[in-house]
DNA sequence: ATAGTATATAAGCATATGATTATATTGTAT
DNA sequence: ATACAATATAATCATATGCTTATATACTAT
């Protein structure tokens, strides 16, 4: 049951707009939270608490950079969440469907 | 956005266990509803449910036989639910996982 | 028509979830 | 040390979710 469980629980975070459309933006580049913040219409502690879910279940790296924490993609080692990403739009294309730009170079 | 808020839904769809372990039973042959009840721990209603929800997005085949409804997957045009199914356990091992035996042909 | 079995729907409830605002923490720069 | 920017945590809240029990519907068989 383990199996199953598991991946019933890394497949309910995937399960949610906000959080999938990260996934979808983290696939070609890592982002910082303050840019997540700039491009989706969430607030910035509501970003700070998808990204410690995703991070929690191994999903994303985190790196701090300076007063910046970057995240992205780990999924080398998860088959099927890494198909099911193959499946949805890249950085670019998902920036589209928002109708949002690549954020400036730093925030604020 | 809608392609990912579609992609979404159907993933939350996946991300519960019980439904899960359902998709899983559904790989290798149909089941009907009573079946499902003899092998998981859910009352029949609940059962019900979660295969009204299954059918609703498209995911499952509803076929009546007499007194039985018998459900069956319908993912060949979702192929990113496809891949993480083909990721997860049959029709035997799951029943395995569950500790059950393929329940007896007709129910009661 | 009646009884019995299989399934669906309705109603209720406890818990989970995603969001917000307020506040704390961490790091940078002066 | 102080001020400011980026991020995290805490507290709160409204809604969604998964389950149960009770009841309705559909089909079969006598």
């Amino acid at each position: 049951m383990d199996q199953i469980m598991d991946a019933a629980e890394k497949l309910k975070l995937l399960g949610d707009k906000t959080r999938l459309t990260i996934l979808c933006l983290l696939k070609d580049r890592e982002w910082c939270v303050c840019e997540l913040v700039e491009v989706l219409s969430i607030s910035q502690p509501g970003i700070s608490q998808h990204m410690r879910k995703l991070k929690s279940h191994g999903i994303v790296n985190e790196a701090r950079r300076g007063q910046w924490v970057y995240y992205s993609l780990r999924v080398q080692d998860k088959p099927y969440i890494q198909s099911v990403l193959e499946y949805m739009p890249g950085t670019t294309d998902t920036l589209s469907l928002l109708n949002k730009k690549e954020p400036g170079q730093i925030c604020k």
